[in-house]
DNA sequence: GTTGCTGCAAACCCTTTGCATAGGA
DNA sequence: TCCTATGCAAAGGGTTTGCAGCAAC
């Protein structure tokens, strides 16, 4: 269940291959500052980070490699309506949607099996084939509705 | 029920004044083109529709028009995972949720009230305030499954 | 007379692309 | 060797912004 991110690096490669990728120190680079930042992030971000960590990696490597990423199902991308993708890693996770804070624009997790099951069904109704999905909750967080009354 | 658009056009001016905008020839001109339009398109669309049919306005204009629409909730705005924009009209409609074809990048839209208590049960348990929601199914439509099969 | 809006063009921001070079298979 | 990936810089595309002139209140 627990794996070290050695072991996941090695089934990295292993995807890779098996998908008709090429194996690189980039690819690979970019994977380990995936694994080990939680929550959602952009892909400048990440760039930046790992710049300023001195990796030395170019803009469009991190770009198309978190792409290629998102291909294997290493990391989840979505866009909260802000014209920009986010992306986070999907390893020993269950998938999940989000609760968007627009006060102080935070991202809350949910899981929720009864709508998972609804949304199965109703692609059923529409002879739709579902790959994926992206639910969303904009609104105000506990915190901040607390901080409103002060 | 069943509004003129003469009448849109009257509650329009008055929420404007009530939320504290201008009333202006071109928000009236853009609401005109927003209100006789079905269906999701982006702003840039828009701008070209009214400047083909010869009506005078800036593209500028066009865009910050249409954020002032979804301010007052006259039009509802979604992204669909594209960076960029969607405008639809939300007059007459009960709020829906789309299924995005990704192989014709067709929208269509379904409606479920049981998601819907769901949601609000999730926003409760989690002490979040909701204000709007946005759930987008990615798949491949029933048409473009048949096409595969050929 | 103020304040807010429009129009224009330029700036912006994130993302993608073209191409020469480097590096896996 | 062949083909894919990288790095760089430049282009792209949708959207936003600065500012002068203009229109609403």
């Amino acid at each position: 269940m627990e794996n070290s991110i050695e072991e996941m690096i090695q089934d990295f490669r292993s995807t890779l291959k098996k998908k008709g990728f090429n194996i690189t120190k980039e690819r690979e680079l970019i994977l380990r500052e995936v694994l080990q930042r939680k929550g959602h992030y952009d892909a400048e971000t990440l760039y930046i980070a790992m710049k300023t960590s001195g990796v030395k990696v170019a803009r469009s490597t991190v770009y198309r490699t978190l792409d290629v990423l998102y291909d294997i199902g290493v990391v989840d991308k979505s866009s909260f309506g802000q014209n920009q993708f986010y992306y986070e890693r999907m390893i020993d996770r269950a998938h999940h949607d989000h609760l968007v804070c627009q006060v102080c624009d935070k991202i809350f997790e949910f899981v929720n099996e009864d709508i998972e099951k609804l949304q199965v069904q109703v692609c059923k109704e529409n002879g739709f084939k579902m790959k994926s999905h992206s639910l969303q909750i904009f609104g105000v967080c506990t915190q901040c509705q607390e901080k409103d009354m002060e």
